[in-house]
RNA sequence: GCGGGGGUAGCCCAGCCCGGUCAAAGGCGUAGGAUUUAGGCUCCUAUCACUUAGGUGUUCGUGGGUUCAAAUCCCACCUCCCGCACCA
């Protein structure tokens, strides 16, 4: 009989929505539990990656509920963002790549696909298509709550945060250099471009040299070189313009010229000037005055910065090397008599451990480049830039700046230079071209008034950091990089132009961004449920509202009167918030930890107090599909309803939670999931077998049932240990791999009658479905009235294992048979015998009374043991062996821990004859062989090969034949 | 560059914090056997090498070191993966 896995989470599904199994409301009597994942995004239907965060919550929701928790376990959707507007565009464009991902990946009809023609229909499809999964997948979520971040009145309680945020002085405003699509309107990031390339945006000093009227604009990464400008590299071959802005009159390529598009006075004219013609010309270097001269070089590209360059010879290796090709080039000194070569000696500004002076010059010779146009400059630049960077140091000719290490003076010449009006910046992109997705050629916008969450701020960064300190991070490793997100977070653009979600309250021409709005939701989950049914209007849902709800400020009598909301409700939503806040566990896929999982808890700290900040954060890995990373072009991708379809939720449940641990990346592979669907079936078979049989009275229980029982107590320990650190793999791997081994040999071993074997094993398995209840709900439902119970499983208590029915001995005496079987076949295995019959030769008492002594012993010497056993009267007539003995001995107590040895000395002396007597009828049953036990000292021994002096405590001698 | 995580037997994955029970759990796969009309399921056995007596040898990315003892602690190196934002 195989079981029916969609006959059975109908009938239970159907069961839980019935009694409202899931709904948790507020019981002051009973202890809460509140935990939330993060809510999807709906612009695909959920993969089997998805379920590990969603199925870990819910195992551990259920595990809490078992332990006598009142659960609350929402769940909720984000609309909040830009993609789903995207898709809706190419949607609309027919887009070949998307609606192909639509219906050979996601399986969605065309009917459907041409009825999502707006942003709200695609979120909505997804949502109906992502919950039904959820309920598929049996997650024990209480729906009523439910919200979408689209929800008039979700919007109201983000306008409340941001006012908290705002008048808490945690939002800044300024201008902000972001990669942008002029054809979108639109800020690009990485998923926005051609082959995902994330923008880099370099940033450029850009120096004003005078230049008769105008100034000609050096653009340089490297600032803190001015000291060392010998002179200014002009391309003959490219064309300048002359151009009018800020007042000034500026000389650039005309290549560059639209840099500054937008800061170029209107209806100025440009005036065109030959590179050529600039050659030979002299300005001067506007911090140290030093009168230089224009140079032609062939390297400068008219495209990358201004097209002009400033000359610092001594550390940038293109500048010594156009330098050597010019003076060594006789047509172009010719050429430009008026240029000055004297003027062109290499100005030493910083140093490095490595070089001495004019590092340039040295590693140009080291690499033995022969001219500017040698690519190998490309790395020399690289390597001294970085070099200069990390190590380097400025010396006495930076003045004011010497003695300060490069990455500080950088910083303070480009601010002094630009506070002295000799200097601005320049955004560009460095890996240029980036391709939008539209097509179009990316540039760098600075994005004027933006609206930021200043997560910079010191003391918000040390309340952020108290939080992390005192919270549980689950596992624990994952605390560090909490710690180092908070320090290195810094303004957050909090706001778009574009895109669904709330107005910031303040400046309607902002959208609240995405990352934003989603970061103390899981307080409105307990406001979600009164304000759906008492369909309470958002405009009444004022920022005195949540103020009193959320924060308790005012009064209910106040706000009732001032929103129209009856007291009572008030006061519902306030108590509702109260016991469930604060939030116990937040469970998440670690990509969120440096972004949204360290949003939430800087948010909490600026809006709630102490007691109402997050109590736990559990993190977890990614899902892999037979060890490659999930992706659509890689088509590995197996929608979670389709798997469930096909294979079963708990079987998929199973298969995604023992996959890897924690943290891991899971591995998930259906090879395991059909071994799972297996042993369920196994394991149900074998319930509807023993399902009648009579109770069974453990304090009845000896021999192999003793000793099944004692592992039985010992697994529930250590299952409970795991799962309260979240190790689900581990406690799976208890439940099912381990308890099945044991399982295994005690039906090898027991020798009760069916009947009495059957109410024994109901026993067993009426414990052992409570441990795998969480993780496989259905199946565990199912069994569990299979075995005769009325009420879910859900309701009842996870076991706890019961000290009493811990049994040493017969843990011990099992290990000895297992150890003496193992040994035997060791035996079979090496001589390749067909053996009949087993001589097995227990010890002497004298080895058990010396190897009990020896136990004893704290610090164990071997000349000691030898010494003190050979004067011991009673052992005078086995003198001859004792040495031998000893020494064996002394090796294996040597590499056997304490835990062993004290479990052994609190037992004292195993009966071995009696226990290994199991071994007659093990072998007769089984092989028919005979097995013959005799003490060594028996004198009717029967011994022919003399085996029997080796026989050891726990590790008798043996004899085949 | 900055930050984080890995490298364990054919594969996956534990163990590492807290050294000894570690030739290293468990699963998957593979091979042999039992059961079966057959297949599947299930059960038993084996699965680093050598070995006709329960043994020995060499293994946990590489190379050093500490220790009576190292997969585990320390140092160096090689190598793979992930994140670095205005995007969910």
């Amino acid at each position: 009989m195989t079981i029916n896995w969609s006959d059975i989470e109908h009938k239970w599904r159907t069961k839980w929505e019935n009694s409202s199994l899931h709904n948790t409301n507020v019981d002051p009597d009973k202890p809460k539990f509140f935990l939330t994942v993060a809510y999807p995004y709906p612009n695909s239907p959920q993969h089997i990656g998805h379920g590990r965060t969603y199925t870990l919550t819910d195992v551990y929701a259920r595990y809490k509920r078992m332990l006598g928790f009142n659960v609350l376990f929402p769940m909720a959707f984000h609309y909040t963002g830009t993609p789903i507007l995207a898709m809706t565009k190419r949607l609309a464009e027919n887009d070949p790549e998307l609606l192909s991902a639509f219906q050979d990946v996601y399986n969605i009809p065309m009917s459907v696909i041409k009825q999502l023609d707006e942003p709200k229909k695609i979120a909505q499809y997804f949502h109906d298509e992502i919950k039904q999964g959820m309920i598929e997948m049996g997650y024990s979520i209480d729906w009523r709550r439910e919200f979408t971040t689209i929800d008039t009145q979700y919007s109201k309680f983000i306008e409340w945060q941001f006012k908290k945020l705002n008048s808490g002085g945690f939002i800044t405003r300024g201008s902000h250099p972001v990669g942008w699509c002029p054809k979108d309107g639109n800020p690009v990031g990485q998923h926005d471009t051609l082959g995902d390339i994330e923008p880099d945006i370099g940033e450029y000093t850009i120096i004003k040299f005078a230049f008769d009227d105008a100034k000609l604009v050096a653009a340089t990464l490297r600032p803190e070189t001015i000291f060392g400008v010998t002179n200014i590299w002009i391309n003959p071959d490219i064309e300048y313009v002359k151009i009018s802005l800020n007042n000034e009159k500026w000389i650039v390529s005309s290549d560059s010229m639209f840099k500054f598009e937008h800061l170029i006075e209107e209806n100025s004219s440009t005036e065109a000037i030959s590179g050529n013609s600039l050659i030979g010309k002299w300005t001067e270097n506007p911090f140290t005055h030093m009168k230089i001269q224009l140079l032609p070089a062939t390297f400068v590209n008219s495209k990358n910065g201004t097209g002009l360059v400033m000359s610092v010879p001594s550390h940038a290796p293109y500048d010594y090397q156009a330098i050597v090709d010019f003076t060594r080039d006789h047509s172009l000194l010719s050429k430009y008599p008026d240029i000055d070569t004297t003027n062109l000696a290499p100005i030493d500004v910083i140093k490095t451990p490595r070089y001495d002076n004019t590092p340039a010059k040295q590693i140009v010779s080291d690499l033995s480049i022969k001219n500017q146009d040698d690519s190998k400059l490309v790395d020399a630049t690289k390597e001294l830039y970085t070099l200069e960077f990390n190590s380097g140091k400025m010396i006495d000719i930076a003045g004011d700046y010497a003695n300060l290490s490069v990455k500080q003076a950088k910083e303070k010449v480009k601010i002094d230079l630009i506070q002295l009006g000799i200097a601005s910046k320049l955004y560009e992109i460095m890996n240029s071209p980036v391709i939008c997705r539209c097509g179009t050629e990316c540039i760098i916008k600075m994005f004027e008034n933006q609206w930021f969450i200043d997560y910079g701020k010191p003391d918000w960064k040390e309340k952020a950091h108290s939080s992390i300190n005192d919270m549980s991070l689950v596992p624990s490793e994952i605390t560090v990089e909490f710690h180092n997100t908070v320090d290195w977070l810094h303004e957050k653009a909090c706001a778009r132009n574009s895109g669904l979600g709330t107005k910031l309250p303040w400046d309607s021409d902002w959208i609240i961004e995405s990352l934003s709005d989603s970061v103390i939701y899981m307080a409105y989950y307990t406001l979600s449920r009164l304000i759906k049914e008492h369909t309470l209007d958002s405009s009444n849902l004022s920022e005195e509202f949540f103020d009193y709800i959320l924060l308790g400020l005012g009064s209910s009598e106040l706000v009732s009167a001032n929103t129209n909301i009856s007291k009572n409700i008030i006061d519902d939503l306030r108590t509702e918030f109260l016991y469930f806040y604060p939030l116990d566990s937040r469970h998440s896929g670690r990509d969120l930890v440096p972004n949204h999982l360290t949003f939430f808890i800087f948010n909490h700290s600026a809006i709630f107090p102490k007691n109402h900040w997050p109590q736990q954060i559990v993190v977890n890995g990614s899902v892999l599909m037979d060890g490659k990373k999930m992706s659509k072009s890689f088509g590995n991708i197996i929608p979670l309803r389709q798997a469930v379809k096909t294979y079963g939720a708990d079987p998929i449940r199973l298969g995604i939670m023992s996959a890897a641990e924690l943290l891991q990346d899971a591995d998930f592979s259906l090879e395991l999931v059909k071994s799972f669907t297996e042993r369920l079936n196994k394991m149900h078979n074998l319930i509807h077998e023993i399902k009648s049989a009579s109770d069974y009275d453990v304090t009845q229980a000896h021999s192999i049932e003793k000793w099944l029982l004692s592992r039985l107590q010992r697994s529930i320990q250590i299952t409970t240990d795991s799962m309260n650190k979240l190790r689900v793999r581990e406690s799976l791997h208890n439940i099912i791999y381990l308890l099945d081994i044991d399982l295994q040999w005690y039906n090898r071993r027991t020798t009760l009658s069916t009947e009495d074997q059957n109410s024994f094993l109901k026993y067993f398995f009426e414990t052992r479905i409570k441990l795998l209840a969480p993780f496989a709900p259905h199946f565990c439902e199912e069994t569990w009235e299979t075995l005769g119970h009325e009420g879910s499983i859900t309701l009842e208590d996870w076991p706890i294992p019961d000290t009493n029915l811990i049994d040493e001995n017969s843990e011990l005496s099992e290990d000895l048979i297992k150890n003496t079987v193992e040994d035997i076949n060791n035996i079979l295995k090496v001589t390749k015998i067909q053996t009949q019959r087993i001589c097995i030769y227990i010890p002497a008492n004298w080895k058990w009374n010396i190897f009990l002594h020896a136990l004893k012993q704290e610090q164990l010497l071997l000349k000691d043991l030898i010494e003190s056993s050979l004067n011991n009267p009673d052992y005078s007539e086995f003198k001859k062996h004792i040495p031998k003995f000893c020494q064996v001995l002394f090796k294996e107590l040597s590499t056997m821990d304490s835990s062993s040895k004290s479990r052994i000395l609190s037992i004292g002396k195993l009966n071995e004859t009696q226990i290994l007597e199991d071994l007659k009828s093990f072998y007769k049953t089984q092989n028919n062989i005979q097995v013959d036990l005799y003490s060594e000292d028996d004198s009717k021994i029967y011994d022919p090969r003399n085996r029997s002096i080796y026989s050891r405590p726990m590790r008798p001698a043996i004899f085949l034949e």
